[in-house]
DNA sequence: CTCTTCTGCTTTTGTAAATTGCATGCCGAA
DNA sequence: TTCGGCATGCAATTTACAAAAGCAGAAGAG
């Protein structure tokens, strides 16, 4: 179980399209290079969050992505859900038919706990949270 | 982010070892084709499992594989580690130096609160405490 | 001895993640 | 109105790892 790339190098983007402020419009080259993160790749997690009005998209010269929502209002479960669909850490629980052989099965019941654990945590968080943590760390 | 089918397999299988009582020995074979799983993927699983002392292996003629602890005491989380090896939800908590271009990095952050977390519900339960659920589904 | 079962190692297969490539469309600026 | 920068969308590739299968060997019971 781990999490992947595109969760990551999403919430990276993301954070750091707020810390830039004031709504500015950065190009993805530049979120790319200063996460150092494939561009391409970077591109296809944004279009996700575009979806998921998480980001906003701008084309033509000058373009690129601001910020699309308040960071104090986008917890980490959005941006993470934005980018890999609704969470399922077995494939039984999104698809219960697939499980139906086995209606008692008490790894379906130990992993929804977890699953609902993670999520918590993910939901308590904002980006402005994983901002203000971060500057606590340069201050230390 | 998933659970694997090992850590499936393997909860599943030190189960079937457990409600079988009185440290009954079972060929894999049995176990395997109860849990209908490939009886080598499973048998990679059980030595990981016989290492960690959770089962003990019997070899020859009526040989097979019995409890080696007692499933009060035994944790989901002991179950899973010995199969997958220590819990890391990314690469960086468990290799820092991967990490150390970042050491403000905020995914880490949250991805360490969500590990723990993840962490707390698995050692909460043991094998026992599964098997009393899935007595308590059966009943009703 | 010999048959059965685990053991250890190697190899294959399958699938999803991670990455790259390219043609296209949009937009602002000159 | 044209040009260049930038996002879009889809396809293709590469990489990585989970999942599974194979096989020679060792250990134990009868």
């Amino acid at each position: 179980m781990q999490f992947t790339k595109a969760e990551e190098y999403g919430v990276l983007g993301v954070i750091y399209l707020a810390e830039q402020g004031d709504n500015r419009i950065i190009p993805l080259s530049e979120v790319a290079e200063s996460q150092g993160v494939p561009e391409k790749f970077l591109a296809k997690i944004f279009q996700n969050l575009t979806k998921a009005s998480i980001v906003r998209s701008h084309r033509g010269i000058k373009g690129g992505f601001s910020l699309g929502k308040n960071p104090v209002k986008v917890t980490a479960r959005e941006v993470i859900e934005a980018i890999q669909g609704p969470y399922n850490l077995i494939r039984c629980i999104g698809d219960p038919a697939s499980c139906v052989k086995h209606p008692t099965c008490p790894v379906r019941f130990i992993i929804e706990l977890a699953e609902r654990s993670l999520l918590e945590v993910f939901e308590k968080y904002t980006i402005a949270d994983l901002i203000g943590w971060k500057q606590e760390q340069l201050a230390s």
